[in-house]
DNA sequence: TCAATTAGTTAAGTGGGCTTAAATTTACAC
DNA sequence: GTGTAAATTTAAGCCCACTTAACTAATTGA
């Protein structure tokens, strides 16, 4: 067998056990936060993407604005989101995650963490080294396919 | 910064540009075969975990047994799980994935493998024998974290 | 045998998420 | 100013997912 046909053997193996328990937190967390999984998507979109515009947002969901337009009006109303007007142009308005939102964002980054962190009790220090170079180098690689090239913090 | 919150800190960024693209793909396929999450969720189990009765399926799943009837009602008239009795207890149902869902199923693992294999374009072949090790060790420090320690296939 | 239990389905109702179409507000161009 | 285009919202309608409650059928056991 060759590193190559290896190398997806075994990160088809890892995504699969990886993604199963991720999917499974991220079910349990949207749901005992009262989200639903496109309200969670558009969630992080705004926290990732920055704030846009209703029509943008839909469009990066690929639904309607109309569609956008509704989903934005519950997140508002759970307080979630913050609609502002563009300056400019009051046409348009500003979507933007909330304080809470961006609460709720983090607590679910901790319950990950949290997660990873337990993963090392099952690992040496040795193992967790030759980890941190080898995932250093996947992150790399996975960034310079990203579509949206372009840096972020 | 020791190892350990390193190693935190680069899986956390790993995770987050894999689950960003995991979740894409996912979301495109999922509506691309005409399915819910909740559908692919209840395919993913039954897939993974084999057969069993309609009240188990909506356990696994967080829901109640009519909501999991509902469902499953629907993916039998799809076509992608079968109905059958339990031999000695006539009560019980046998949900399973029908030979359609399991090759829906393997289109989407297919497209998954492709993305991967793309990732190794950026790495040289030492990169990929290094990350080889690196994502075995974590498969097993996961895998002894799994909830059901029992291996299958 | 017959009452209680268990597995599953059906019915009715609620709400989310999506669509298209129509309405509203603002911006811009002439 | 007047007409057109753009951004968003509202309305109507559909399907899915979920709930509880009522119902059917099969099993168990005293």
């Amino acid at each position: 067998m060759t590193d190559t046909v290896q190398f997806t053997q075994v990160l088809h193996e890892w995504s699969e056990i990886f993604m199963r328990r991720s999917m499974n937190d991220l079910v349990y967390f949207t749901r005992q936060a009262g989200l639903s999984m496109s309200q969670l998507g558009a969630l992080m979109r705004l926290y990732h993407g920055g704030a846009c515009g209703v029509s943008d947002l839909g469009e990066h969901l690929g639904v309607s604005s109309a569609a956008a337009s509704q989903m934005i009006e519950r997140l508002v109303q759970q307080g979630l989101l913050e609609r502002s007007e563009h300056p400019d142009d009051r046409r348009i308005k500003r979507i933007a995650v909330s304080a809470a939102g961006r609460q709720l964002i983090a607590e679910g980054v901790a319950a990950r963490r949290q997660w990873m962190e337990s993963l090392t009790h099952a690992l040496t220090q040795e193992e967790q080294a030759l980890i941190i170079e080898a995932l250093k180098l996947l992150t790399r690689a996975a960034r310079q396919q990203e579509p949206s090239h372009a840096a972020q913090s």
